[in-house]
RNA sequence: CGGGGUGUAGCUCAGUAUGGUUAGAGUACCUGGUUUGGGACCAGGGGGCCGAAGGUUCGAGUCCUUUCACCCCGACCA
């Protein structure tokens, strides 16, 4: 991409109401706009980034053996009724009548509509078992978004559920889904934990969540340093968060999680963005829909299942949130929208902009998703722009290119690093 | 949904207590020139139904009523 000829309306200023860094860097880099109140547009760099996290999401679960559709966004109100959460839901479902005044609401979530999908389809023991997945909007009218990304009302979310014919084949597909989904926040290159959450009404313990640590997060979690044991600290009721941060291990002993960490080691606390939550649901929805199957025995028996989220706009966010500094974006390798940015630092110079050129090409033939800042701006509004965005590489071809070099500016070390021209292109295959 | 706050140029905000020429600044944008290693400088220029609707008044960005939107603190949530 041409950076001249790109649509990426980078600002030095950030709008009023946003207030955490992800919200005002990917504002200010021209990756998102807000259209309303938790109501996010794309803009370029946005768009990739959202795709490349889809994609890693995607190929994931596909080598897991997961199976992609999708499912329509509006849904009658009628299939919420059946499963009695048309009132549960509340108003945190946007519902809206088409011109029959027929009532719809906007998909929250989809657990009716893909048991209903797989009911009288799936018949036998033998087609199972079954776990389908789609990427798609959710519409969830929170009753108090914020935070940009973070906290939408619409929001991309990938959901995933998955039918048994038995209790042990659905917990073994549960650690099937934990591992997947470790695999897939480590290869977007975050830090993030696995922690027991509040398993609710449903009781058991089928409930883990997934949170990218970040000082920013809305979820305090517990985490030991030398096992794996982490828990969210809503699990553990009676206690309220204050008194919580003043407790050492020992005294987090007495409150009843020491059995759970008998390892030995340190627990301490940390800030989680919830990314990913995966349950056990059992027969729930499978009873109340009558979605049913039949055993060995050609017996009718409801379906086990399990559901598997992933927050995937809001991965972007944590992305940021985890990794930034006080002039911009820091985007992990397998995220960000451009992996090398060539900086030209006067285009009105011929060597230069030559160079540039050149290199340009080579990296886009050695399929490196490059960009050419070819704007006729001075070094310091480019550079600033570049830190700003966040590409992880940037080479500045500029006056040292007299003397035969030209510098790869990591924008997570902060260092410049001195290469000859000729030997650049090498070099930066070499670090990506 | 409770409590608080803000709506004036693309963005950040003055101006509103006490109504009164043609509504301002910075930044961004356009033109020309200078400049080219950290959002540079000079000169010129375009851009506003002052959130919306009513009202008071000779006169409203400013006062009154209603309404909408957005933000912050809580409660609730991927």
């Amino acid at each position: 991409m041409r950076r001249s000829k790109a649509f990426i309306p980078t600002t030095k200023e950030a709008p009023s109401d946003a207030s955490l860094p992800s919200h005002q860097f990917l504002v200010r880099g021209g990756f998102i706009n807000q259209q309303g109140a938790g109501l996010y547009n794309y803009m370029p760099l946005g768009k990739i980034v959202l795709e490349k996290i889809r994609s890693i999401v995607k190929e994931e679960l596909d080598s897991s053996g997961c199976i992609e559709v999708q499912l329509s966004f509006v849904t009658p109100m009628a299939l919420w009724e059946r499963s009695g959460r048309a009132d549960a839901m509340g108003k945190e479902m946007l519902r809206i009548q088409d011109r029959h005044q027929n009532p719809f609401v906007l998909s929250p979530t989809n657990e009716e509509a893909m048991v209903e999908l797989v009911k009288n389809r799936v018949n036998s023991y033998k087609d199972l078992p079954l776990n389908l997945y789609q990427i798609n909007t959710k519409f969830r009218d929170e009753a108090r978004p914020r935070y940009g990304l973070l906290r939408g009302r619409e929001f991309l979310m990938k959901d995933g559920y998955s039918f048994h014919a038995s209790k042990e084949d659905m917990v073994r597909e549960f650690d099937l889904m934990e591992q997947t989904y470790k695999n897939i926040f480590t290869r977007l290159g975050l830090d993030f934990r696995v922690v027991l959450a509040d398993s609710g009404a449903i009781g058991g313990s089928g409930s883990k969540e997934f949170h990218v640590l970040a000082d920013s997060g809305e979820d305090t979690i517990i985490v030991c340093d030398r096992c794996d044991y982490g828990a969210n600290i809503e699990t553990i009721d009676s206690i309220n968060e204050d008194d919580f941060n003043e407790f050492t291990y020992e005294e987090l002993q007495t409150k009843n999680i020491e059995e759970k960490c008998s390892c030995g080691g340190t627990l301490s606390f940390k800030k989680g963005i919830e990314v990913g939550h995966i349950f056990q649901l059992g027969t729930r929805y499978s009873k109340e829909l009558e979605a049913n199957f039949n055993d060995e025995n050609g017996k009718p028996k409801p379906f086990e299942m399990a559901t598997f989220g992933i927050g995937v706009s809001r991965l972007i966010a944590s992305v940021i949130e985890q990794n930034h500094d006080e002039h911009g974006c820091i985007w992990t390798k397998s995220t960000a929208p451009y992996m090398v940015n060539v900086m030209v630092s006067n285009i009105k110079d011929e060597e230069q902009s030559s160079l540039g050129e050149e290199l340009y090409s080579k990296l886009l033939d050695a399929k490196v998703e490059t960009i050419i800042d070819d704007r006729k701006e001075r070094f310091g509004f480019k550079m600033k722009d570049a830190e700003l965005i966040g590409f992880p590489y940037t080479v500045i071809i500029g006056k040292e290119l007299v003397n035969g070099l030209v510098q790869i500016y990591d924008r997570k070390t902060k260092e410049k690093l001195s290469v000859s021209k000729d030997e650049v292109f090498e070099k930066i295959m070499e670090l990506i």
